[in-house]
DNA sequence: AAATTTAGGGATATTTTATATCCATAATAT
DNA sequence: ATATTATGGATATAAAATATCCCTAAATTT
């Protein structure tokens, strides 16, 4: 079980985005170049954020994405399941019905135990997930990247955003 | 990013082999029976576990499996990550470093603040089913089934169990 | 001793998911 | 007008999940 390496992908673009001026845009091809993607299938995950309306979109020349929404109100978790879609790790395929010794047509009163823990330790990873968002990340990046690094790469940006 | 259905099914074996009596084995047999699954498939995932040293088996007829360790010393974790694997549900390609305001050859002090953030939330997942053990899973179980279905079931298993 | 039943391992097949790539379209900027 | 962009659809490839089958060695039952 392993995350769609778009969810890296989307996760990095967004920190792109949280640092950018109010009203710019970046483009996808800035984004892949920026971090060495494949700029049509990375089209395909920020899309994905733009249907779930994490983040405006605009058109033609000088056109690209910027958050819809600040950096303190955007979260992991936001992000992750826009990529990977909000559905549990854990699928109950509920194989206790399928138990011989039942009478048959019972019907359970509430779902099955096992299921019910995986669920709780899915939630865990969402609520650990919903506690840091854009502007934690940003903070953190901000002091542990070399100074130089960071503006270089600010300016490379801002060289490209519309 | 979906568990392998697997995890599901060796869970509810191991919930039948912690009522097993003692020094006596369950087949892969009865298993699938028990839970309707296909029996060659299911095998896999109980070789899983044999080799992880959850379980100990033996061969021939009245041969199977039970459990290695007391219910109470074998956690959800212990048993998903038998079947799952114990990596990461996050893989960082660190794609940071294919930014090109990096110096050649720059060298990273510590892991991605992404990726970090992202093992935190993996983290607290794993926390989680540490903290569930198969004791706890039958005590539940044995609550909320049905006691004509509960003592069929292990009636049903013990006409069965070598 | 022989026949049966089992776990284990290897090979292979099928289905589903992830990882892309390509193209047509409409909107926007220069 | 021309160039550039996001979007959506179609298609292709690679990898992983979900099996199935067969063989072997060990243990049990007869």
């Amino acid at each position: 079980m392993i995350l769609k390496s778009q969810v890296e992908w989307v996760l990095h673009c967004c920190a792109i985005l949280a640092g950018l001026p109010d009203g710019r845009y970046l483009s996808t091809k800035a984004l892949a170049e920026l971090h060495g993607l494949p700029k049509e299938y990375l089209s395909k995950a920020l899309q994905s954020l733009s249907q779930a309306g994490l983040v405006h979109s605009t058109l033609g020349p000088s056109g690209g994405y910027r958050l819809a929404r600040p950096p303190a109100e955007l979260t992991f978790l936001d992000i992750a399941e826009a990529v990977e879609g909000k559905a549990r790790t854990f699928v109950c395929a509920n194989i206790r019905a399928n138990n011989p010794c039942r009478p048959k047509g019972y019907c359970d009163s509430s779902p099955c135990a096992v299921a019910r823990i995986m669920w709780e330790a899915d939630e865990a990873w969402r609520q650990k997930l919903r506690s840091v968002t854009l502007a934690d990340l940003g903070e953190i990046l901000s002091q542990e990247t070399p100074p130089a690094i960071w503006n270089d790469t600010f300016e490379w940006v801002l060289k490209r955003a519309g």
